[in-house]
DNA sequence: CTCAGATGTTGACATTGATCACATGCAGCA
DNA sequence: TGCTGCATGTGATCAATGTCAACATCTGAG
């Protein structure tokens, strides 16, 4: 699946993307611990200090790895909404989401590291914004009284139930029985906090 | 405040406590980059290697921190719902679980880092454990229908709203003007969440 | 009083992030 | 075509870290 297979010309030709997606295969392995510059080099099959030339730190790497992450992650919000009935589009995005941080525990935790600094990288930024954008419209649809709050909730809700389920701090629920439940949560919050009963 | 002042014995006489001590200060001041075994034995006044006869691990060192952190928390939690009506303990538990966050930003983060391997020592378990019981038994209260998913409901909502407001997510809100915005969302989560409607 | 085990120390090793001066090769201009 | 400037990659090196093993020192149980 890698786009670039290693060649051993002195010019790797696009280290840059390169080393973002070996670092993105490095952190879904290992998590972030496994996550070195030099580790990363070798990887790459480049010098320890090439790297350096395409991002100033270690953190700007991860800033970098942060980003991608968030664009796969507004496509799997994207795709969870698309041709689904608007008063269930909010139910179905909140189970992606959930799903998305089971299935990339180390990446959705690196996203959420918040010491990786994200208001200071503008694409970062604008990255999760993005990401965070999908979800708040269709929550905010959900309660036109009070829109903001909709959507905050919405967000915490399943942002606070991604990192329980993660933590394992939910006892008796693990990642590969937690599906169930999720929906009956998602079902329960959109329900909850729905439109407060038209007439 | 701190119980042991620098002696130039040669055995400390109260390292292990000393350590986790200075560990919390550290973690405090600088975040979990700036807490470094050797850093920490600088700091107590002790060699380099002599915080090894008290922790296997880094890790082992870090999840005592943890645990300590944990019982700080459960102490603010316990606090807050103390000679409070009924039917407001639970906004005012979960007022007060985001004024912990925001008090202690990456005490809290470190508390739920997930990758200190919470499930592996015992008593960090156990402290967590008890810190989610407290929240739990009081959301439960609220609608006797559902206790657990009332429980999770509230908990991944305190979580969540949590870290957003740690990681600056909502444009517009930090941790300065967060208090308003806080309450009102925790009324909203309580009446919402509340029993159904009693006749 | 003694001496065994707990607690600290010294010195070392491998590894890491980071930086420097230097090597290389591609792009654009002659 | 051939030259050359600049981006890109290399190797040597530094300071700092986690961890360990061998040695030193203290303290309490008998």
């Amino acid at each position: 699946m890698s786009t670039s297979e290693p060649t051993d010309r002195y010019h790797h030709g696009d280290l840059r993307r390169a080393l973002v997606e070996a670092a993105l295969e490095l952190l879904l392995e290992g998590g972030t611990e496994a996550l070195g510059m030099r580790e990363l080099a070798r990887r790459v099959g480049v010098s320890a200090a090439a790297p350096y030339r395409h991002f100033r730190d270690k953190q700007a790497l991860i800033q970098a790895v942060a980003a991608a992450g968030f664009a796969l992650f507004l496509e799997a919000m994207e795709a969870a909404k698309a041709g689904i009935a608007p008063e269930e589009q909010l139910s179905a995005m909140a189970e992606a989401y959930v799903q998305f941080a089971l299935r990339y525990p180390r990446l959705y935790k690196l996203m959420f590291s918040s010491e990786l600094g994200k208001f200071e990288d503008k694409e970062l930024r604008r990255a999760a914004d993005a990401a965070y954008e999908s979800l708040a419209v269709t929550a905010a649809k959900e309660d036109p009284e009070a829109p903001g709050e909709a959507a905050i909730s919405a967000w915490a809700f399943v942002h606070g139930l991604s990192m329980l389920l993660l933590d394992e701090q939910l006892l008796g629920v693990s990642a590969a029985n937690a599906e169930p439940l999720v929906r009956k949560l998602a079902r329960r919050h959109a329900q909850r906090f729905g439109k407060p009963r038209p007439a």
